[in-house]
DNA sequence: GTGCGCGTAGTACCGGGGTACGACGTCACG
DNA sequence: CGTGACGTCGTACCCCGGTACTACGCGCAC
């Protein structure tokens, strides 16, 4: 059974998001909220595994509130669901951790099978909004070496001694400053990175710094 | 009445594809082709509304095939539709222009929808797909005319490309690479760099990296 | 004891990254 | 019509980063 949260501020569309899922039987609403607030406190009490998420709202807009529900690790999946089709929200909304985004003019079975996969950690775009998200991003795509699925194996597979060079190398020092700051000499300090480079799948010390950040060995300011 | 091409090696495969279409009113199925080449030659000769395009072929594999179609002008969207949920598939298929990605386990359903996306115009990505591109690409998200500026003074004296060089210098691209996927002749590159070092005040492009994961021009996956 | 992982260190080499110039076309703007 | 910002490209140069290979001492496990 997938439990959705609705937050939006208009009583009238609640109400249609209401009957649409109520009528599926492997769909429960467990609250609803119209606005940012309301719906961060009802997130928190009922953990839904979905929450329907309008732009514009009251107090708090669905941007930030979505933000702030990725940001304390709640585990209910945010599907944002707006009127606009504008880029710019895509974008925010996207950016803001949330797993889809989708346009009020979608079929009503769009939306259903959205939440579905939401729900099961998939992400869903409106077609019209990939079709732009394509166009401006495909030339941005990676020739995948091997696929993904292996970021923590390799920095679990570094020693005590690797991670904490890695973790400088990741504040910009240059090996003439680790060696200096460490205490050790530069060839050393070559050894180490040439082995983290080995062990991690990076080429150079940036895709490892990216490396770092991403698993969060170190994060951002 | 929408206009569709099956290219897919499998015979019974095809008959699938055809009888499921069919039973649509509003769509059609123009030919069927065996391998890569034939699905080149009968796209020229039915200019169908969408092409089903499977990736295994004899002769002309889906991708290349794509690539061909999508150069030579034709009105056709390419729709690939393939067994296998590999990421290297997706982008190279995306990279070659198809406007779309589906895997075969989708439901029919979501196969006509897709195919009626496509043919509008916009464009489909299979959600488990959705779901990892957007992990891996979030953070090429333009920053909208308008939108959340970059707070940092040092990121926002940037000019509009040099912030673009920057985003995939964050993503571990050489300057070979970013040369050759930005059509950019590598002393281009280097200039660029050498003026985001020089406003960013960074010494190298590490110190760069970092400092766009910490203004969150780019963000960790 | 023998082996092995680990951290340390050295030398030699090469390629990419970064710098310092100079140059040219385009476009917006006063 | 200048003028400047921007993006593009080239050449020449230096140096740091990374590789390859070797080597040694330490602690720990078998």
């Amino acid at each position: 059974m997938t439990t959705v949260l609705i937050a939006d501020d208009q009583p009238m569309q609640r109400f249609g998001f209401r009957m649409l899922l109520e009528s599926q039987d492997d769909m429960t609403v467990v609250g609803e909220a119209g606005n940012g607030l309301e719906a961060l406190s009802l997130v928190q009490r009922h953990r839904p595994d979905v929450a329907l998420m309008d732009i514009r709202m009251p107090l708090l807009d669905g941007i930030e509130a979505t933000r702030r529900i990725v940001k304390a690790g709640a585990r209910t999946r945010v599907l944002i669901v707006t009127t606009f089709d504008l880029d710019r929200y895509a974008y925010d909304g996207l950016r803001a951790g949330a797993s889809g985004f989708l346009i009020k003019d979608a079929l009503p079975e769009e939306l259903l099978s959205g939440i579905r996969a939401v729900a099961g950690g998939d992400a869903v775009v409106a077609p019209s909004l990939t079709r732009r998200l394509l166009d401006a991003y495909v030339q941005h795509l990676p020739t995948v070496p091997g696929g993904p699925a292996t970021r923590d194996a390799r920095i679990a597979s570094l020693t005590e001694r690797e991670r904490e060079i890695l973790t400088v190398i990741g504040q910009g020092w240059s090996n003439t400053e680790i060696a200096e700051r460490l205490h050790l000499a530069e060839s050393t300090v070559k050894t180490h990175v040439t082995r983290i480079l080995a062990k991690t799948g990076s080429r150079d010390r940036v895709q490892a710094v990216i490396l770092a950040y991403d698993t969060h060995l170190v994060t951002p300011a």
